[in-house]
DNA sequence: AGTCCGTATTCTGTTACGTCA
DNA sequence: GTTGACGTAACAGAATACGGA
């Protein structure tokens, strides 16, 4: 990964500063208030002119690592110590890091937040569906006799005969039903954005999981869909979809 | 070929100084 | 003049890559 490159010993740095009478005095009396030798104190730090820093901004541009002659040619050109640039260059790969941690992290909140929302309005609507179907499975079980009585469910009539046949006014082809649904997996799971959706709900609702595996288009499977995930335990154990087959 | 060691370089975290409100 | 926040130069130590014995 990392290449060897030609080193040139960077030239010695300057001696520290003597240190302040005072400080000599300190140190002799009390040993223990010496500087830790970890750091040792800089007391020449300089911030960069703004010309250096605007050269040295325009070769992190164009490269974010320097070659060693490269280093040396742009310390001369600046009259820092190649040492200096190489710091320099270090503490700007951290700080360009880091601001790019900065933004990723944005991106994915602002991903995460649209997901979400995207989740929760379809587990909205599935729930609808699931009150739905839940009232289509009360009406079939009603005796033929009581079904007139239920003409306010909504949305689901194929509507209007006024014929009196119990039958017909309430029937809701299975066909259709599936189309519909259907519909709605393949459209919502089918692009990309949805897919990643999946993966944070089938967190929340494992059930999903099963759901696109096995619908396979006969009426038997498509019961099996709602065995799986779209009903409850406590409705699955009621064979209300036995009416399709 | 595999291993160890030394060197060079980078990365990460920290310290301390300079600047500004 | 003092203080606290912030930016950043400089440093330390670990990690990594490579060449040579």
């Amino acid at each position: 990964m990392m290449e060897r490159r030609e080193y040139s010993p960077p030239p010695p740095l300057p001696p520290p500063p003597p240190p302040s009478p005072a400080a000599k005095i300190e140190s002799l009396n009390c040993p223990e208030l010496l500087p830790t030798p970890r750091k040792k104190k800089n007391k020449n730090k300089r911030r960069f002119s703004d010309e250096q820093v605007k050269l040295l901004e325009s070769m992190f541009e164009s490269e974010t690592k320097l070659e060693p002659r490269k280093k040396v040619q742009v310390a001369r050109e600046l009259g820092l110590q190649p040492r200096q640039v190489a710091i320099w260059f270090q503490n700007r790969r951290a700080r360009w890091k880091s601001k790019q941690m900065e933004k990723e992290y944005r991106i994915l909140r602002a991903n995460f937040e649209n997901l979400k929302s995207q989740f929760d309005s379809l587990k909205k609507e599935k729930q609808s569906l699931l009150v739905q179907l839940q009232k289509l499975h009360d009406l079939l079980e009603q005796p033929h006799g009581r079904r007139k009585d239920s003409k306010s469910l909504a949305g689901t009539s194929t509507g209007g005969s006024d014929n009196g046949d119990t039958n017909r006014d309430y029937e809701v082809s299975p066909s259709c039903l599936r189309e519909g649904l259907d519909h709605r997996i393949g459209m919502d799971l089918d692009d990309d954005k949805s897919k990643n959706m999946g993966c944070t709900m089938l967190e929340e609702e494992p059930n999903l999981l099963h759901m696109g595996e096995h619908v396979d288009g006969s009426p038997e499977n498509w019961s099996r869909v709602d065995a799986c995930g779209l009903l409850d335990q406590s409705c699955s154990d009621s064979h209300w979809w036995d009416f399709w087959s």
